[in-house]
DNA sequence: ACAATATATTGACAACTTTCGATATGTATT
DNA sequence: AATACATATCGAAAGTTGTCAATATATTGT
């Protein structure tokens, strides 16, 4: 059975704040939260704990300690797999196009 | 109207109602709505026409009159192109599925 | 042990969402 | 035009989410 909910996949990515986030972790590669919140004129250090909470607990980012900082990382996989999911739940099966390598038959 | 917004999107998606609604139109093409409650036991016709409503507005089902019924249908081509927009946005360029195992980080 | 730094958690509040019953609007039939 | 049917909209209750200030926890250096 997928690990992953189409659902609570789709709810963690319905929010500007977290979509910008991961984009920026694409970008950058690993961040400390210090360096996240500093990107983010807009928004406190406790919100964006709060919904690297949300990203993690969806896996769609890795996190380890390094000495006082804690960095954050895309999880690539997880997020491919996520959106191969959603590409095989409602995108039907007939439409050839562009690149496809993303998924495996199995649904 | 093919400027989408991945974060809309994922929002419009992000609900399990509509979720099903979409797969439910997949699968069986058109459908109208009383048909649509009829499947859902558990929604009033209100709240299957407010979900429908987010699913217009977002471009994912198209709706055309037919006599007393409205029927209601998955517009494949921008569901998939949301679902690429995800891709592109958040799937590094060259990431190979590898399957990972799937390890959802918990707290 | 203490102070400084980095991040997480708590508690509270406003804003938004989902849901439903009631009602309105539109369409066909008699 | 009156009635029946199909769907949309309104208004309110209940639930969820995003946000921040304050506080707690963890780590490092003094």
């Amino acid at each position: 059975m997928s690990a992953f909910d189409c659902v609570s996949f789709c709810r963690a990515l319905g929010d500007e704040t977290r979509q910008a986030i991961l984009q920026m972790l694409q970008k950058k590669g690993e961040m400390g939260v210090n360096a996240i919140v500093a990107a983010f004129e807009r928004s406190s250090q406790p919100t964006i704990s709060h919904h690297l909470k949300i990203l993690k607990h969806e896996g769609l980012v890795t996190s380890r300690r390094d000495g006082k900082e804690i960095l954050y990382a895309l999880n690539g996989g997880n997020v491919e797999e996520c959106c191969g999911m959603l590409w095989a739940k409602f995108v039907p099966a007939k439409s050839v196009t562009t690149r496809t390598r993303t998924s495996k038959a199995r649904a």
